[in-house]
DNA sequence: GCCGTTTTCGGCCCGACTGTTTTCAGTCG
């Protein structure tokens, strides 16, 4: 079973226990445990049947137990009699906004009303009102979001890369305003996550209106809500909203790590805040003691003011950085300047729209000291393929060209397929003429789970496969993974010295944060690439640096931070070598 | 129901907003 089914188990007793009245701290107890099972990049199920599972944050003992039931028969005895006491639909109410627990019980208890059919039609007959606490104004609400709710969907998320275009944009546009201080991007954005909601922006002014009268005059908005003095609301054209607000300097810090999030980081930094005295708010932090109120300029101050070492924002998920911080273990992060190299581009010769020389010299200019062209293999099959007496023409190609260039290797490379049955879409002695091999999935995605599993480990085991690409195949918002168990895969490439790719396509970011840190935990080491089919889009290594750090990767967990020379003897080719020889 | 650099029992983040109230409960992020 998947930690994610667990996870919406937990999430379902937790609604119901909410619909039972149970004490909000139980019901907090399951939501934040859910989390915590969501997160676990090691099998949940797993640990529950070893009665292991109290090792994972706010799961203890009762929990424990109640995981090990859904394990062994399927369903959890509570969630069975709760769901008997509870029509189905009534959880849904409280999915609504502005529609709480209380609020559904009280309406189910005195209305004996169960369906979101039978709560239209009571809300539009006004028998809603009949309730204590519910009005008018609840009745057009219900409405209102039962219409909604049929008319939009769940609410979209937008993907990171498409925020930050905007974001960037806006960012630079306000910082060159003359009136402008301090401008910078908060929330889910700043900490990179892979999809956002919305997008907060937060500045410092000398001349706040005027600063907030530039952006509701910026042409990427095509509507604008609220624009006063401290700020404006404003929605793209294409339908991201922004939130865009301007502070007091001396609290500028508050407001941005406030506004960053995520709130399960602000609820476990305040909580340990209360228990040194002090009370975290966006305005400042206040002591007990004294009564004193310290207002932060920078973020920095913020977490020196609670007594603890800065915590980067792609650390802020509440996932162990506060135990971290306090403990003083908190990773030095792996930055882009740290790369020495991308080992995943193509070239016009498969699927690329840039040729060698132009990819070769794209990738100089970033600052890199090598490249590793790696088009298509034989099969790949868009109509692009690369037949293996071209790919040896190709290297020929890049030895020339790397006679013309300077300090700068480009290593000749594949991304080849990995066939159904995990060999290799190009024979041994063509694989044996090149620099560097990546080996990808790329059909039969819908193979099941131990099948895709054994694919995959059997091209681990090829001596020349040096990583997995993309290892997951997961399309963000587009496409699910495979079916592949990813702790197998991390512990086999652990066994078979094989790498493996965090891929900074930014509709991929593949190995995600919470399996590349699973892997580097492993020993496993990591490769950031870009996969680039253009020069242009060798840029998008930051979103792979960026899962990498919520990965909590520092420079030595990645490869490519290595010179050429000092990666290759970490290859399992040379390493095996290396080996051989010491015997 | 979980958790511990004051605690193995007694706490458990903070503020804003809304709609319904005669001073606040419920909901949300």
């Amino acid at each position: 079973m998947k930690n994610a089914e667990i996870a919406a188990a937990m999430d379902e007793l937790a609604d119901l226990y909410e619909l039972d009245g149970a004490v909000i701290y139980r019901v907090v107890a399951y939501r934040e445990a859910a989390i915590a099972i969501r997160n676990s990049p090691v099998s949940v199920a797993q640990l529950a049947l070893e009665d292991r599972a109290t090792e994972i944050r706010n799961v203890g003992k009762t929990l424990q137990e109640k995981i090990r039931a859904l394990v062994e028969t399927g369903d959890i005895p509570a969630a069975q009699k709760l769901r008997a006491k509870f029509p189905g639909e009534l959880v849904r109410f409280t999915q609504l906004p502005g529609l709480g627990a209380k609020t559904a019980r009280k309406i189910y208890d005195e209305l004996g009303i169960s369906t979101l059919a039978e709560l239209k039609e009571a809300a539009e007959n006004e028998r809603l009102r009949q309730i204590s606490g519910l009005g008018p104004k609840a009745e057009q609400n219900i409405v209102k979001a039962l219409a909604k709710q049929v008319e939009e969907g769940p609410a979209q998320r937008i993907l990171l890369s498409a925020v930050l275009a905007i974001g960037d944009k806006l960012v630079t546009h306000l910082r060159d305003h003359p009136t402008a201080e301090r401008v910078e991007i908060a929330g889910s954005a700043r900490r990179m996550t892979d999809t956002c909601k919305d997008l907060d922006i937060i500045a410092t002014a000398h001349d706040p209106a005027a600063l907030t009268k530039a952006f509701t005059e910026m042409e990427l908005l095509s509507e604008v809500s609220g624009g006063r003095e401290a700020g404006a609301r404003g929605v793209t054209h294409n339908g991201l909203q922004i939130d865009f607000r301007v502070v007091e300097p001396d609290q500028f810090g508050n407001v941005l790590q406030h506004l960053t999030g995520s709130k399960q980081h602000n609820m476990e930094l305040r909580e340990y805040a209360v228990r040194r005295g002090m009370h975290v708010s966006e305005y400042g932090i206040e002591e007990d003691a004294t009564g004193e109120t310290h207002r932060c300029g920078t973020e920095e101050r913020v977490y020196e003011v609670l007594g603890l070492p800065y915590i980067e924002p792609e650390l802020r998920e509440g996932r162990g950085e506060l135990q971290a911080a306090i403990a003083g273990e908190l990773p030095q992060l792996v930055t882009e300047a740290d790369l020495k190299g991308d080992l995943h581009a193509h070239t016009t010769l498969s699927d690329g729209r840039s040729s060698l020389a132009d990819m070769a010299r794209a990738a100089q200019k970033r600052g890199y000291k090598y490249l590793a062209v790696t088009d298509h293999s034989a099969s790949h099959g868009f109509g692009n393929d690369v037949q293996a007496d071209e790919l040896l023409r190709q290297v020929e190609r890049v030895r020339a060209l790397n006679e013309e260039l300077d300090r700068f290797k480009v290593l000749a490379g594949t991304e080849v397929n990995i066939n159904l049955d995990g060999s290799l879409d190009y024979a041994d002695d063509v694989l044996e003429e090149l620099d560097w091999v990546v080996a990808s999935v790329h059909t039969s995605f819908r193979m099941g789970e131990e099948n895709m599993t054994k694919r995959m480990m059997a091209a681990m085991d090829h001596p020349l496969v040096d990583v997995i690409g993309h290892p997951t195949g997961r399309k963000i918002l587009q496409r699910d993974p495979y079916a592949v168990n990813v702790e197998q895969l991390v512990a086999h490439a652990a066994e078979t010295g094989t790498f493996l790719e965090i891929n900074a396509n930014p509709d991929r970011r593949d190995l995600n944060d919470v399996h590349a840190r699973l892997a580097a935990e492993a020993g496993v080491p990591i490769v950031i690439n870009s996969d680039a089919h253009s020069r242009r889009t060798l840029s998008v290594i930051r979103y792979g640096v960026a899962t990498a750090r919520r990965a909590w990767l520092t420079k030595e967990h990645v490869a490519n931070t290595r010179t050429w020379p000092q990666l290759d003897k970490l290859r399992k080719r040379r390493a095996k070598a290396a080996t051989s020889r010491r015997r």
